[in-house]
DNA sequence: CCTGTCTACTTGTCTGAGGGGTTGCGGTAC
DNA sequence: GTACCGCAACCCCTCAGACAAGTAGACAGG
């Protein structure tokens, strides 16, 4: 039975619970959840609810449901994305994470790059340094370029990768910068020095610089 | 109206219709969907089906619905998993990307190691010695002790994306090592060095010595 | 201007009905 | 004994109608 109390819409909660059958292994991966009117009315509710419930489970990937057959358990939980564990991490996990994927791509970049890159690179680049009204745009652009170091990469993994820590960064970068506001520090001649190093295609120079920039960002989060 | 050659339930086509005018911009972010009796009736459909529909896409985080108010969009998009994109990707691009979230892991678990991590590294080290068996046990037990690895950096993200890795990088492996059968030609010194490094504390070693590793597997691809 | 009520509209839920697909059982032919 | 075929039971799919519950704007009264 579902537990009356609630605001929830009750497709919502039936879905919640069928959710947790799945997971305590009531129904195992590949088995087939018994008859729509027999389940609804173990559950005490209507089958279109039930079946409401059965539909935005199909939705997340837990359930597939096939006319004549039945309703058959495709996954044993909601795939639960890396969005979620960046979103619930620490800033500084997730500036590792950027630390390893942006070193590597900056090494892969100076091999790869080709013209375009570097045009959008030095373009980037030039918009960056422009922007110095507003902390927030201070840091979007500073972002523009280092996605085109990614770009530059051509991996479309790293790509995606970069893009998921993004927002969570950008929130922490802007907070940052508006409690301590020492905007300027950081070189311009760090990001200048990674371009020459990408058009010169020199890999380890690349990864060298880019940590090197990179690792400054990581410490003031750490050292606060 | 929704087209009628059916293979898909209809509740299915009328959820691919609703994304599909979403993505076109029918409907704007938080935007409020007609009602329902209108839409069904618009798409020649039963409200039931509609309602479904809606389910569907609310599971996928698209539409979100309020009783008494009406329903409203929350994402332009189903939110394409890194997994997506993972899948979709050639092999190399996965292990640069492998290579990327290793590396650095690897430099981490140096300076973070416990005595637990060291413990379950020379374990699954082991283990992996011991399986020879077939071309399957042996990536198994050699990705766990890569996975053994990253568990040492204590670093969730990088956990994570190691995780979605895994099984497009497992099934590339085994074809590949069932392919060409020189499956004893790496380096037990390699892994068992890469242990000595972490517990020495020794982080640039531990990177250089991973990179060393993994640039190889990546060689098994390309060069073929 | 503020506030409370009222009303039209919306989603939530249930029920009953019929259509169409799937599966496995049992009978029949070889 | 084995293989094939038909069929019936069971299942999901879809529709229609009705009523409950919630929302938000209109509107009158203070």
């Amino acid at each position: 039975m579902i537990s009356q109390i609630s605001q929830q819409p009750l497709a919502a909660r039936v879905a919640e619970e069928l959710l947790g059958r799945i997971r305590a292994g009531e129904w195992p991966l590949g088995h087939r959840l018994p008859g729509e009117t027999t389940l609804a009315a173990q559950l005490g509710v209507g089958r279109s609810s039930l079946r409401e419930a059965i539909r935005e489970l199909a939705g997340k990937g837990v359930l597939t449901s096939r006319q004549g057959a039945g309703v058959f358990v495709t996954a044993l939980d909601v795939e639960q994305g890396l969005e979620d564990v960046v979103r619930d991490a620490e800033v500084t996990a997730v500036i590792e994470a950027r630390i390893a994927v942006e070193t590597e791509a900056a090494h892969l970049a100076a091999t790869r790059r080709t013209a375009a890159d570097i045009r959008l690179l030095r373009k980037t680049l030039e918009v960056r340094e422009a922007s110095r009204d507003s902390v927030e745009a201070y840091v979007d652009t500073d972002t523009e370029f280092h996605r085109a170091v990614i770009a530059a990469a051509h991996n479309p993994v790293l790509g995606e990768l970069f893009d998921t820590f993004v927002p969570r960064i950008r929130q922490a970068m802007i907070a940052m910068l508006k409690a301590q506001p020492k905007p300027a520090t950081t070189d311009p001649a760090g990001h200048g020095g990674l371009i020459e190093a990408i058009v010169a295609r020199d890999a380890e120079l690349a990864r060298t610089l880019s940590r090197a920039h990179l690792t400054e960002l990581l410490t003031n989060f750490t050292a606060r």
